[in-house]
RNA sequence: GUCCCCAUCGUCUAGCCAGGCCCAGGAUACCGGCCUUUCACGCCGGCGACGGGGGUUCAAAUCCCCCUGGGGACGCCA
């Protein structure tokens, strides 16, 4: 059998969106899964709307999600020559033909047929034309009139069109530019494309492709098209919606593992699994088990499935990620045993990067101020007396979580606090806040000399009832 | 308007092709409980769907038809 070669072909009018992603995905796991080839192509033959930096997003954020490709990236704007030699040829053998209509023309007869409840579908006029004026042109595919066009889609099985549906469609503009259906047709062929995965919205090109394939003696590739991705009002999935660009997301903190294993679920199924890693995919990768329908973009499960991923992976791992978050938080910090310690106490309570990002920091740099509520229901005369009496415990005892615990439960019984009392003093002193991993866990990271200088500066606010009123303010003044 | 595609919980989906094992399973979200020093995690439980109507059949979520609904396309954009 023949090797089965896919191709993603992105055109740099955008960044790269979860819509193309998710395209990009299926075509490369299709590729993987079969053992061949996946080709990268930049559509930019529209020059004025292409942008460098748009092409950087799109190779950045294929790498980052791990799809890596074995062929290009080749540029549209690169084979000009191909497209032109084509063309002329399609011109030569009589499959073509110019076309003299201006698009203001064209743009009147599309309102008038529109308004007239008709499909808008250029009549054929330069069609039988035999002069050859001195005038800008287009050229023209000159379709079959009468008959019918298969389709035959993997995913959908036989769709037919009617020829008569279909128009003399350009593939050459009047500034000798080739149109996106003819270069299309032209790069498939060339570059051995045996599979073409695309969106839905291209289901109707297909049979005007087939008919370009034939013209120009090319084989044509098998063809599956997938459901587009939808918004939560179910209309195309777009800039509407909040963030699409696969970078936003990498930049709020998601992980790629979390993005793919979304992605490849959003229209694919296998059984009940949901948690799948790209090795995974690849194995069990098939358009056989791709749904027909459009899928509305969930960011909830997405989200989930991110804080799924932040739990599993090596917490050093998590650590290195984390660390442009962190620098973004004002916190350098390299990638030692302390960071990778805070990283595991986090990893059970952060749904993002950028969240962890943000929660570690009080690890790195004392409260400079600490939560008003907490401090008038916990920085009680009770609650300071814990801590002086547990700040001069704890250096007695060996500084892991099990000997702390172990006195701060006996201080408690001791001084007939609540645990819970005594836990959230202690847990304002060291965070700043009423809410944080377990205060044991965070004592060992922090250590014994930061804890204690901690312990000291908030005792400095501790248990001073007449200065509750401007709690919140900064500590030790 | 015309053409094309699609139709199971709010959302992603399993089941449909090879009808009975489905008064429909999983996940997420939401709600409740347990665990607990806070918040999470985790565990347990709950809520929640075969769009409607006709057929075919002993039997239909599964097959057929119609309706309705949703989406997409109709560019000298890709």
């Amino acid at each position: 059998m023949k090797e089965v070669r896919t191709r993603f072909a992105p055109s740099p009018t955008g960044y790269l969106h979860i819509g193309g992603a998710r395209t990009a995905l299926f075509n490369w796991l299709f590729a993987r899964h079969h053992g061949g080839k996946f080709v990268l192509r930049i559509e930019d033959t529209d020059r004025s709307r292409s942008r460098e930096e748009f092409l950087a997003d799109i190779l950045d954020s294929l790498s980052w999600l791990g799809l890596h490709w074995d062929e290009g990236p080749y540029f549209q704007s690169q084979r000009m020559e191909l497209y032109r030699e084509h063309a002329e040829r399609l011109l030569d053998e009589g499959k073509a033909y110019r076309c003299y209509c201006t698009p203001e023309e064209l743009e009147e007869m599309r309102k008038r047929a529109l308004a007239e409840g008709r499909k808008p579908k250029y009549d054929g006029r330069c069609r039988y034309r035999k002069d050859q004026p001195d005038l800008p042109y287009a050229i023209r595919f000159k379709a079959p009139l009468d008959g019918v066009t298969v389709v035959e889609d993997l995913l959908r099985g036989k769709v037919t069109f009617r020829n008569e549906e279909l128009d003399d469609l350009i593939i050459v503009r009047s500034d000798g530019t080739p149109t996106y259906n003819f270069v299309v047709v032209v790069d498939d062929a060339l570059m051995g494309i045996t599979h073409v995965i695309r969106g839905d919205d291209h289901l109707n090109n297909t049979p005007r492709q087939i008919l370009l394939y034939r013209a120009l003696g090319y084989p044509v590739p098998k063809f599956a098209h997938l459901p587009l991705i939808l918004g939560t009002d179910r209309t195309r999935l777009s800039k509407r919606h909040g963030a699409t660009a696969v970078s936003a997301y990498r930049e709020m903190g998601y992980l790629p593992e979390a993005m793919v294993n979304y992605l490849a679920r959003l229209g694919w199924s296998y059984g009940d699994q949901e948690i799948f890693s790209l090795g995974e995919l690849v194995e069990k990768f098939s358009l056989e088990n791709v749904s027909k329908s459009p899928a509305v973009f969930d960011p909830e499960k997405l989200l989930w499935l991110n804080a799924h991923y932040i739990k599993e992976e090596p917490p050093e791992e998590i650590a290195r990620r984390l660390l442009p978050f962190l620098k973004e938080e004002g916190i350098e910090v390299n990638l030692g045993e302390k960071l990778i310690k805070a990283v595991k106490t986090l990893q059970p309570r952060a749904k993002t990067l950028k969240e962890m990002a943000s929660q570690a920091a009080f690890y790195f740099r004392p409260p400079t101020s600490y939560d008003q509520k907490g401090v008038e229901k916990f920085f009680t005369e009770r609650a300071s007396e814990f801590l002086e009496r547990f700040k001069e415990a704890i250096k007695g005892v060996p500084f892991t979580e099990e000997a702390l615990e172990a006195t701060f439960r006996r201080l408690c019984d001791e001084l007939e606090i609540k645990t819970k009392d005594a836990a959230q003093a202690v847990r304002l002193a060291l965070t700043g806040r009423t809410v944080s991993p377990g205060l044991f866990e965070v004592m060992d990271v922090l250590g014994p000399e930061e804890v204690i200088k901690r312990i000291e500066l908030a005792q400095t606010v501790c248990g001073r009832p007449a200065h509750a009123a401007e709690a919140d303010r900064t500590p030790g003044v």
